[in-house]
RNA sequence: GCCGAAGUGGUGGAAUUGGUAGACACGCUGGACUCAAAAUCCAGUGCUAGCAAUAGUGUGCGGGUUCGAGUCCCGCCUUCGGUACCA
């Protein structure tokens, strides 16, 4: 309807109704040209620093996922600053990442140009939005400009080593001094292998095997590790690139391989990363993801000889008191010794079990508990306790990099060792009576030792201290803590990442790329496809790799997580080009106040940023240990899937629609899978049926047939009693993204809504923490929200505001709101934030309350949810400065008063009725009224009363009985 | 498998410390205005029985603690996130 008229032609005045693309466009422009959201790194007022993760620039754009957290930060931001404060809001991309590689693999198109256009596009629906981030400061990890510092960090972490007894990193020149002066015995350093040489020894050694120690010690440092290797597509893959051990594409089978790879030793760190976590705001459950991720656990460290080799077996036991019930080993598939030690008997054997083995991803491995598998290697170790040679074997459910990749197993006491032993007619002994401990499981340390020799008669605690004291007697074994945690991975087989700025000599030697030559910058490529051998495309550009003389570069790349692990120090000075960020900057806005982002990040990201934050708080170059004070997790808006399952064909077998030669043109989707039915949702019946009617109709409609095809004749057609051919489809909820078709973007919505009714919406849909499925059906509600709010202002005469005094009433209408919102703003509960501005709107509509002493209150409080109406009305009220520039209104206890207060009356319970009762009576002068109340007696008449509860200002409880 | 989270009307959700279950919305039903529609406004709306007053029942399932349990405890089920190369 064009605004001036309605349709009967009766003339109205147009700015009394609310159009958003009436106000929104001129607000937008109005905030660029007046720089509103520039932040200053000087300032009198207190700081304040609200980060969001991120994003990735995903070809699909933007979806309604993503501002779920923006909006909620948005909303905080804006609210610290009406509260005064000095507040860095800033945004960026995460712009490294295979997506944009495997699009340049399909397309040509060069990385760097769609994830330019894909920024682009994030920042324009951004922008749509109304954040207040200041864009002076955005960061994009694949600038030049912004990972010539991350790789001068990387360059750090490679010249750093950890030294024990500091608990700090040092620089590995420290180390060398100290190795020429004293040898290895100087130093307690966090390594990958123990080494023992004199400084006579070090001094004669070549630089290569010079090089070689001081590998060991490095924070960055080189290590084989195994990637998943796909024979057919020449490439290493993703983890989920892999389906059911072959890929994703094309369903070729993947193998485990060995490379070399960088690796970061995030392990020396994980005590202050699992103490530090004490000191955060975060969520009990996150913390205790971390905890677990990190998974510190005390043992002992045991060496077994190995019958017929020089050779000592290194395992890792929480339970070294069972070392008597220990009837065989168990070694990971990849251990080190498994060539050496497999006897020739069992070489066949053991191979065919390697093969199986490397077709298993790691979460396979470990969530097989129906069936072990295993295989004997032929031979022995010795248990020094029991006198015994015990059988060595392999098993996948063992990890090469969890512990030493090596157990001793006691079926008796561990449940996957007896069902291995149960499996494999192995010995069990055993060795702990839980008798006395009815309800422990075996995974309790309780009990009393049995058949144990000297243990024999202790209580399991004590035998455990008893038994690290004869191991170290015994010089067989010492007190070790172990980590679940892993050195980081720091190697792609990529293109799109940051250069590593590393030259290997002619032996091999990895050398620094001189400081003074950073950035480092990736070469231009016309194909991305991965060089011979699974190498990075790199490899192929050799003009690139042969740049430095004599050198070669290494052609991995660095993982998405590098990027990432340090960006916010960025935006505190993200144009500095003589730092990553000025001392200034850093000291004056020293850590993320308050971070917002999903949980799917809880332990990567966050484990790697801490990692990283810590390394440079021992470098002197960050205030603080921590980089995120206060962390909320976000949940995921959900799309809904519909798909159509087990479909009968013909002759009664299951399949899908369609053939499986299609499906796997079309989109990919692996046979076997349910078939999906975008947009299905218009053309199904009560009971989620699809007929076959509707089938046509769906199968006409545009868009619709990604992956069935429109010859119905093949398919096999349930039947009701009347006849109506159709099948049922199932509603999943499920990630949005751009393969599932199933992405909603922002931009339609502000289109017909506005930016205001987005943001309130999404924050209306429900707690920021949850995920819930996208669904705009209760749009309408915030909508008209802020048509009646527009309305308060404005009557027939038009723009419509009074100076008269409010009551007492309208008073506690607006000081119940302002305490409802900030107390939910403060607890981040914003749809709750939402729903109390709808209260508070209707009552002032019910009271027809037009008086600026209300709602100009009101309307700073709506202003960080809703930046555009309020900035329209605020200017009408005769504002000259901006409403985000003001004051936040002042919650005021005596506004609240009330003479009554209504009280529930229950019985055993069950609320019966209500009463108003005086605010001044007291509790006893409460329980005797009660008693006088018609519907009390009712219920107590003829039964004893045996008792009055009152709970003041809460409610009446009268208890009962026959 | 392991770690973490969630489960409340037809739908999204509220109930902050154990104290009126279903706030606020969507949807639906009826009504007002209109030639009609849209928009707007008013009323009703957990389920079962009943004309009604009312009664019973009700927060994934099974137990328990309590005057009182969505909330606490024990045991399950289902869904989602992570599980180390998606970001």
């Amino acid at each position: 309807m064009p605004p001036g008229s309605d349709t009967w032609g009766h003339k109205i005045i147009f700015h009394m109704l609310y159009y958003p693309e009436n106000i929104e466009p001129k607000w937008r422009k109005a905030w660029v040209d007046s720089k509103l959201y520039k932040v200053s790194n000087e300032s009198d007022k207190p700081k304040y620093y609200v980060l969001d993760m991120f994003p990735y620039p995903s070809g699909a754009g933007l979806h309604v996922g993503h501002p779920l957290g923006y909006i909620a930060s948005d909303i905080y931001a804006r609210y610290k600053r009406l509260k005064g404060y000095n507040v860095l809001h800033p945004m960026g991309y995460d712009a490294f990442g295979l997506p944009a590689e495997q699009y340049a693999i399909q397309t040509g198109v060069h990385p760097a140009i769609s994830t330019r256009e894909n920024i682009n596009r994030y920042r324009e629906q951004l922008d749509n939005i109304g954040f207040c981030y200041d864009w002076d400061r955005e960061v994009r990890t694949c600038d030049p400009a912004y990972y010539k510092w991350t790789q001068w960090i990387f360059l750090q972490l490679f010249g750093h080593y950890y030294d024990m007894e500091a608990d700090k990193a040092k620089p590995v020149s420290d180390l060398t001094f100290i190795f020429s002066k004293e040898g290895s015995r100087g130093v307690h350093a966090a390594n990958s292998q123990d080494n023992s040489f004199t400084a006579e020894e070090w001094k004669t050694m070549t630089a290569r095997q010079q090089d070689e120690v001081l590998m060991n010690y490095r924070l960055a440092y080189r290590k084989t590790g195994f990637v998943n290797w796909c024979e057919a597509l020449g490439t290493v893959l993703a983890n989920d690139e892999v389906k059911d051990g072959v890929s994703e594409r094309g369903g070729h089978p993947v193998e485990k391989k060995a490379m070399m790879q960088w690796s970061l030793r995030v392990t020396a760190y994980a005590e202050r990363l699992l103490n530090d976590l004490e000191s955060l705001e975060w969520t009990d459950a996150l913390k205790a993801m971390q905890r677990n991720w990190i998974g510190r656990s005390e043992g002992a460290q045991v060496f077994f000889d190995i019958l017929g080799h020089d050779l000592k077996l290194e395992i890792f036991t929480t339970r070294p008191d069972t070392i008597f019930g220990a009837t065989f080993m168990v070694l990971a598939p990849e251990h080190d010794y498994v060539q050496t030690i497999t006897t020739a008997g069992q070489k066949e054997a053991v191979n065919k079990y390697l093969d199986y083995v490397s077709g298993r991803s790691e979460v396979d491995r470990m969530a097989e508990v129906k069936e072990v598998t295993g295989v004997f290697t032929g031979a022995y170790a010795f248990n020094p306790f029991t006198g015994k040679n015990i059988p060595i074997w392999l098993g996948e459910y063992v990890l090469k990099d969890y512990g030493t990749g090596a157990i001793m197993a006691v079926p008796s006491d561990d449940e996957r060792d007896q069902l291995f032993a149960r499996k494999f007619g192995l010995e069990i002994i055993d060795v702990v009576d839980k008798s006395n401990y009815p309800g422990s499981t075996l995974h309790d340390k309780t009990g009393i030792m049995v058949n144990s020799g000297f243990l024999t008669g202790m209580e399991v605690t004590k035998a455990i201290r008893e038994m690290f004291m004869h191991l170290e007697k015994m010089g067989i074994g010492s007190k070790k803590v172990n980590y679940k945690l892993r050195d980081a991975n720091y190697s792609r087989q990529r293109y799109w990442g940051e250069p590593f700025p590393i030259a290997y000599d002619r032996d091999g030697v990895a050398h620094p790329v001189s400081e003074k030559q950073l950035p480092l910058t990736l070469p231009e490529l016309e194909n991305f496809q991965p060089a011979s051998g699974g190498k990075s495309p790199l490899a192929r550009a050799e003009d690139w790799v042969n740049q430095l003389d004599g050198m070669a570069l290494e052609t991995d790349t660095m993982p998405g997580f590098a990027g990432s692990s340090w960006y916010f120090l960025r935006y505190m000075d993200a144009q500095n080009d003589q730092a990553f960020a000025s001392d200034k900057a850093i000291g004056y806005w020293q850590d993320v106040d308050l971070y917002v982002g999903g949980t799917e990040h809880a332990v990567g990201h966050l484990i790697y940023s801490r990692f990283w934050h810590k390394f440079l708080y021992d470098l002197g170059m960050v205030p603080g240990t921590e980089p995120f004070k206060k962390l909320i997790n976000q949940g995921m808006i959900t799309a809904f899937g519909y798909y159509a399952e087990h479909l009968k064909f013909g002759d009664g077998e299951d399949i899908l629609i369609g053939n499986s030669k299609d499906l796997t043109q079309i989109s990919g989707v692996h046979v076997g899978s349910p078939i999906r039915l975008p947009y299905v949702y218009d053309y199904l019946d009560g009971q989620n049926r699809l007929t076959k009617e509707k089938f046509a109709e769906y199968w006409q409609s545009e868009g619709h047939n990604y992956n069935v095809a429109g010859d119905t004749s093949k398919y096999h057609w349930s039947k009701d009693e009347q006849g109506e051919e159709y099948f049922t489809v199932n509603i999943v909820q499920e990630k949005m993204s751009k393969s599932k078709f199933n992405v909603q973007n922002p931009d339609e919505i502000v289109r017909r809504y506005g930016a205001d009714c987005f943001r309130m919406y999404e924050m209306f849909l429900g707690p920021i923490e949850q995920s819930k499925p996208w669904d705009t059906k209760g749009i309408d509600g915030v909508n008209r929200f802020l048509r009646k709010y527009w309305s308060l202002f404005f009557s027939d005469k038009g723009w419509d505001v009074s100076q008269e005094s409010p009551t007492a009433e309208e008073y506690k209408i607006l000081h119940t709101a302002i305490r409802k919102v900030t107390e939910d703003i403060e607890r981040f509960s914003f749809n709750t934030c939402v729903s109390a501005f709808m209260v508070c709107v209707n009552e002032l509509k019910r009271l027809e309350c037009n008086k600026q002493a209300i709602l100009e209150p009101l309307n700073v409080l709506l202003a960080p949810f809703a930046p555009f109406i309020t900035e329209e009305l605020w200017e009408k009220l005769g504002h000259g400065q901006s409403v985000h520039l003001a004051a936040y209104p002042e919650f005021d206890e005596k506004m609240m008063q009330q003479d009554t207060i209504e009280y529930p009356v229950c019985v055993n319970g069950k609320k019966r009725d209500t009463v108003h009762v005086d605010a001044t009576l007291t509790q006893d002068q409460i329980r005797e009224l009660a008693m006088t109340l018609d519907a009390v007696r009712k219920y107590v008449t003829g039964k004893n009363l045996q008792k009055v509860i009152v709970v003041p200002g809460r409610m009446i409880n009268l208890v009962v009985s026959e």
